[in-house]
DNA sequence: TTCGTCCTCATTGTATGCAATTTCGAACCG
DNA sequence: CGGTTCGAAATTGCATACAATGAGGACGAA
């Protein structure tokens, strides 16, 4: 068969559950696993090509990250969100990044010239005809990683992970208003200039401002349930 | 067949695969297992009397947890934590636990019964001849747990978990000196006191002090390799 | 002696078969 | 007609068998 798998069908690159955890993790992150829905076993085995086992192993490792529920005897189903989330989400985030990003002032471990050219490729894009959310959200997800592991506390940066990855979160770009885009890659740029001038309480300002604006364009889509269909 | 659990007799109370990993996980957090050492699937199974399914299933939730580091085609070991982790963990704790004891207060969730019970019995275990230390570890586990549940944020609880159920803290209270153990069960009466006039500023500073002495302690304790055999 | 190669064994990774549990529908009774 | 009980199908949980990968030692040549 191999039929479904596509992309990662040919290379044996990684093991079977490796592969596995990654395909259905992305599915669920881009959304095409609506929350609540459940996953069997046997149909992602199939439609993947491998046997039950790596599945159970993907399933357990997404369990314990968060972003499926496991029923005992009953199977697994992906976690649903709502807007309590995005609330526990953010007030998390907007405690701990703005931190973060003040410890990496302190510590000048941040590559600044990687950082910048970050926000520099995330103008590019968003410059474009139809601006390519999907590359701005990668890139956007390397600069927050990459300040957090600039903090020089490997554990902050498995903690905020955690709590971002999720469908919510993760698509943050394409709720955003022109504006609001606009403000957000502006506050890029001046997080790099404020590591550079190695200022902890300006970068940690500027990271705050920067994650609560993201809440508010956030909170305002979801509050309002006239997104389109499916 | 011979399925029969010997060791883990008396219920079968929850599936191998859940025994299997509490048995493992309640071993490395009381240091029976050393960090480092090599965690067989088969020897793990046969001393439980599962077979390996189970075990790679607890085996995997582990190290999704971050107890144990899994290499590929090479087998799980358990994590070696050292000083720098316990900077880690206790940056990471001073900054969260302060911030959900305050917000707690706020919310007035607590249920300040329960946890004015929870740092008397602390007391009463402490003035025993020999202090229960699993006891009182115990007890100020459901203490600070209950403290970030009342915090209204469900992710923060799970999130701190993570970070302090590591051997390195969790036995924090063998470290201490009767003046630190003194200090820290009143700081949970501090505490209690400050949930119940709902001062988030006042429950979030007697927080960031109980958490900081015991950072202090534990440093001091970790620095001086002097410490008795096992 | 020392380095390199190959072979063997221990261990992990995957597949498959079977037992246990749950679900869902249909027959049955009130 | 509504509610309940029983049973077959679907699904998960566990055990076992097999394949694949890596570690360590014997052997031989320089």
């Amino acid at each position: 068969m191999t039929q479904g798998a596509g992309s990662e069908a040919g290379t044996d690159a990684g093991k079977a559950a490796e592969v596995t955890y990654l395909a259905i993790r992305r599915q669920i992150l881009s959304g095409e696993r609506a929350g609540g829905e459940w996953l069997r076993e046997g149909d992602l085995a199939a439609v993947i090509g491998v046997s039950r086992t790596p599945v159970r192993e993907a399933l357990r490792r997404l369990a314990a990250e968060g972003l499926v529920r496991h029923e005992p005897n009953r199977g697994v189903q992906v976690e649903a969100w709502g807007v309590d989330d995005l609330d526990e989400i953010f007030s998390l985030r907007s405690q701990l990044e703005p931190w973060g990003c003040g410890l990496a002032a302190s510590t000048g471990l941040a590559d600044l010239e990687a950082l910048a050219e970050l926000a520099d490729r995330m103008d590019e894009e968003a410059r474009r005809a139809p601006p390519d959310l999907d590359a701005i959200t990668e890139l956007n997800n390397r600069f927050h990683r990459a300040i957090l592991e600039a903090s020089g506390n490997g554990r902050l940066v498995g903690l905020v992970s955690t709590v971002v990855e999720v469908p919510l979160v993760w698509r943050t770009f394409s709720h955003y208003s022109s504006e609001a885009m606009r403000r957000s890659l502006a506050h890029h740029h001046e997080i790099v200039q404020a590591l550079r001038a190695g200022d902890p309480e300006w970068a940690e300002s500027v990271m705050r401002s920067h994650v609560r604006a993201a809440w508010a364009s956030l909170r305002e889509e979801h509050l309002d349930p006239e997104q389109g269909p499916s």
